[in-house]
DNA sequence: CCTAGCTGTTCATTATTAATGAACTTAATT
DNA sequence: AATTAAGTTCATTAATAATGAACAGCTAGG
């Protein structure tokens, strides 16, 4: 047999039409998606089963991640799992993203008169990746949201994205499958497109509890000052709290803070 | 002239007996190393200058890194930057440290009987890269530490760990050079030495105003339960602040914390 | 408006290296 | 001690990364 690497599972659904153009690095790069909340160490048999890769591939993969930094082995489970390389670079781009720290204070302000958690997100691909939130005074326990991968088309942050980007972009998300995350989820295309025009009319998003049950959101999008969409800004907060009237006024508090964030950002 | 990876400049300084498995991927991790936060943006040709690569090289393998989510180019300067795939990447190492969760509770114990800046190190090398930190009840602007490299040798968390290491760290250390910080730092090795001696005689390091001005911090070891060197907790403030009867209690309240910490970890 | 000069991008060829798979080592389990 | 599974090493060969020239795109200056 003819050794193709375009055989290989792991490139098949990754690559759609473009061939990365160092693929040693393009592999040994989505070897690192495997290590996530669910399996923060894995063992060398493990990745090579998960990635079609031979174990010795997989083996001196790693071993160049480790001689990086990039990955570690836990000296008590002998496993392999993410290094502190990647704490240093998550630094460094949460330290000097530009657009997040001018958007950060206005965050904080509607934090605080909506007595809600507020989040930023980017989009990314058919993601979105949250980069801040801003939590109301008083909240004690605040998980760690910055750098979380959600779905775009069930989350009031991703709504607020979704509806006002491309066709391109709204039929990829389509086409990825609208899997339903709750009972409220809008899992098909039609449902969907609907809630996009009416978040279009309204100016905002809302999410009920499409994510997450007993979670409301309202999203509204980022543009710079030339008019591209940047990414969304959402306030989220228990069902029963969110009522209809407050919805309306977090909306408005959102779009207040995205004017005047809109002027701000090149 | 025969090419030969081992004549750039990337590889002499950075290998030192072991050659990087997997070369490719060597070469282009250490291309991130050009990211940081005085640099969060360059360009193509910047970084051939500075890791002496071809142009042609870094466009491949920063496109690779791009299609990957590790780098991004900045829509408005045109420049590339890290990728918010390094932000993900980072809360599944960060969320899931288990180590981390254990320590942090006694740290906010700390932090809040000493109302001083308590900090987490992991020895990386011969650094230490700061995992955790905590903040007194009433400190509101913290910057983020999470992922911050320091020197070993000139602040308490690191001549903490350094006190407990292999003489042959140390030594490494050494023979890094002892780059003074401010007038007060233990650039010779005589005195870093006799320092680390009063720091295992005491129990814990001092260090005074050693890597920043007007700041004097405490640090101890951690240890897990069969006694392996695991990195140090330490306590920051203020010289005015933090004076030397203070040091003798903040070194009690860290011993205390690190004694029962040191019970739970593996 | 045009040109010079810089940076980013593309491409074909060749020399280097990543993939391969078998064999060996180590660790855990029966 | 035997057995299994995982991790690690290695020589060979097939694939690919490095190379450098050329092209494209942008900016500044005449």
């Amino acid at each position: 047999m003819v050794y193709s690497v375009y055989n290989n599972e792991w490139l098949v659904c990754k690559v759609q039409e473009n061939t990365p153009k160092v693929k040693s690095l393009y592999k040994a790069l989505c070897l690192l998606d495997y290590f996530n909340s669910d399996h923060p160490e894995r063992g060398i048999k493990e990745l090579s089963d998960l990635s079609g890769m031979l174990k010795s591939s997989v083996y001196n993969i790693l071993s160049t991640f480790q001689m990086c930094g990039f990955i570690e082995k836990d000296s008590s489970s002998g496993k392999y799992k993410l290094g502190k390389k990647i704490l240093t670079l998550s630094n460094v781009l949460y330290s000097t993203d530009s657009a997040k720290a001018i958007i950060k204070p206005y965050m904080d302000k509607v934090a605080e008169e909506c007595s809600e958690t507020v989040f930023l997100a980017f989009p990314s691909g058919t993601d979105i990746i949250y980069v801040e939130g801003s939590y109301p005074p008083g909240v004690l326990y605040a998980r760690s949201i910055v750098g979380v991968k959600a779905e775009m088309y069930c989350t009031g942050i991703g709504k607020a994205i979704l509806a006002y980007s491309d066709e391109a972009l709204i039929q990829m998300v389509v086409d990825k499958g609208l899997e339903p995350f709750t009972s409220f989820t809008l899992s098909d295309e039609k449902a969907l497109r609907e809630d996009l025009e009416k978040t279009r009319q309204r100016g905002y998003s809302i999410d009920n509890m499409e994510h997450e049950y007993g979670i409301r959101c309202v999203g509204v999008p980022l543009h710079n000052n030339s008019g591209h969409l940047m990414g969304a800004l959402s306030i989220s907060g228990p069902s029963l709290r969110v009522m209809d009237d407050k919805v309306v006024f977090f909306a408005e508090k959102l779009q207040e803070a995205a004017n005047e964030i809109k002027g701000l950002l090149k």
